[in-house]
RNA sequence: GGAGGGAUGGCCGAGUGGACGAAGGCGGCGGUCUUGAAAACCGCUGUAGGGCAACCUACCGGGGGUUCGAAUCCCUCUCCCUCCGCCA
């Protein structure tokens, strides 16, 4: 959600911004109903200091004659203001509507761009893996192994679903931990938050009600399946004010994530890249307004070290004004290198959200005792979402006998696995 | 799922129609006293919106209603607690 304040004194500055992302939000609406909203709160208002006067009277006045006249008088002006009320919170209604369907203001720094061709490559760590061999993608090579069952997963739950077994399940489980125990060293907090969330943390996010139709619902309950731990990570400051010195709130947790993909429906069906549903570890924090862009670099660097701690060649890119996500003002995306589907996969997208789902979730912060309260800026990025990981690892550590080996890292969960081979049933 | 009891400021807790933005206590901040600290005493100590100054308005879990006037009465939802049932 963007400052109305903000919008009220620089329109034609949000206008520049958000026509950057190519599109033309309806400020000038918005303008109109704002000064309509604060017309009819200050008339409102006045009137009901006016009642609140009177009231008072009423309950200290002796003579029944005059006290009835004035009860008659308040009961009119009672129904100017409901009529009032009524005016007004229709007016509020339809300013939110507008004003929650408005993504945030890029910042000034990233390029300019109408989609993800206009990405700009800013780092590359290692170069693309040659194989010396006729290496093959991860949907032939997991199956070939027996550690990655299509048709039973889409016997049990359709299309886009998969089934990891034996050392292919457990080198994800291996992943994740490790992952974890990684950004524990880097100093985040790992925590266990629900999978499944109410709308209002949706609504916090950013993900409602703009991007309800890629979420799954219960159908009886106020109850979202979560698209990423990005959601309950959020949600846990809402309505709170933290005392600046507790900042910043670095967290990582692991996540299941379910998307219904239904904008991605015919594209990425083969293998385990796009699914509905896949585990991720998140990274997630919580600053101030001016550490918020270096956390931003913290955290890239968080993520790359994730990478090139697996081996994984890998390359960063900063998103384009077109492929901006909603919520974000800077993204930056990491990709590695899978060479046996031969492309570059996107494990991690880095946001600076600054205070846009902040202000969604009334999440503040006080610098100082007495200070006034500020909305805290927020971040978030995977460290890294597991199956992409898992088909880089796969693929970049096959060998020419069809076995893949297990990066070092990884060893003390393997429970004594370092290569992972079609007849070893772990 | 059944029965009952609750939700008040950072925390505890009083408050059943007007004098309540809310007693009292704790905590916190400032001051007096003290070489310093403690104790004692005095003062201050919620958030947001509008004017941006005085001031006004709203908020006692959320929403709606009754009333001239609601923390207080009514409806509804959510959450918490206790007992019973069921259950990984």
């Amino acid at each position: 959600m963007l400052d109305m304040d903000l919008i009220r004194k620089n329109p034609e500055e949000v206008m520049a911004a958000l026509s950057r992302r190519g599109i033309e939000p309806p400020i000038g609406r918005m303008l109109e109903l704002d000064s309509e909203r604060r017309g009819l709160l200050t008339e409102a208002e006045e009137l009901k200091a006016e009642r609140n006067r009177v009231s008072k009277e009423i309950g200290q006045m002796k003579d029944d004659k005059a006290r009835q006249e004035k009860i008659e008088a308040m009961r009119e002006l009672g129904e100017r203001i409901d009529g009032l009320d009524a005016k007004l919170r229709d007016v509020e209604q339809t300013l939110n509507d507008l004003a929650v369907e408005i993504p945030n203001l890029p910042d000034p720094s990233i390029p300019d761009g109408p989609d993800e061709t206009a990405n700009v490559v800013v780092k590359n760590v290692g170069e693309p893996k040659q194989l010396d061999f006729e290496g093959l993608p991860h949907w032939d090579l997991g199956p070939a192994l027996g550690i990655l069952d299509f048709e039973r997963g889409v016997k049990v739950s359709g299309s886009r679903f998969y089934v990891l077994e034996g050392a292919g399940a457990r080198l994800q489980r291996a992943l994740i931990s490790w992952m974890l125990d990684l950004h524990t060293r880097q100093g985040y907090r790992e925590m266990y938050a629900p999978f499944m969330v109410r709308g209002q943390t949706l609504f916090a996010a950013g993900q409602l009600p703009k991007f309800q139709d890629n979420l799954y619902k219960d159908h009886e309950e106020d109850l979202w399946m979560v698209p990423t731990a990005e959601v309950p990570l959020t949600g846990l400051h809402m309505d709170e004010i933290l005392d600046g010195e507790t900042l910043p709130l670095r967290y990582t947790a692991y996540s299941p994530c379910f998307r219904r993909e239904k904008m991605s429906a015919g594209r990425d069906v083969r293998g385990i890249k796009r699914g509905h549903q896949f585990d991720k570890v998140e990274m997630y924090v919580f600053t101030t307004p001016e550490e918020a862009s270096d956390e931003l670099e913290r955290m890239l660097g968080h993520a790359e070290e994730t990478c090139s701690q697996l081996g994984l060649t890998y390359r960063v890119l900063e998103l384009c004004t077109g492929d901006l996500g909603f919520t974000a003002i800077k993204t930056y995306d990491v990709e590695v290198w899978a060479p046996g589907s031969e492309e570059w996969l996107e494990v991690s997208s880095l946001s600076n959200c600054g205070d846009f789902q902040a202000r969604r979730a009334n999440a503040r912060y006080r610098a100082e005792k007495g200070a006034r309260t500020r909305h805290l800026h927020t971040l978030n990025g995977s460290g890294l979402a597991l199956p992409r990981t898992l088909i880089a690892v796969l693929e970049n550590y096959q060998q020419a006998d069809g076995s893949v080996v297990v990066p070092e890292v990884l060893h003390p969960w393997m429970g004594g696995v370092e290569v992972i081979r079609p007849e070893a049933d772990t």
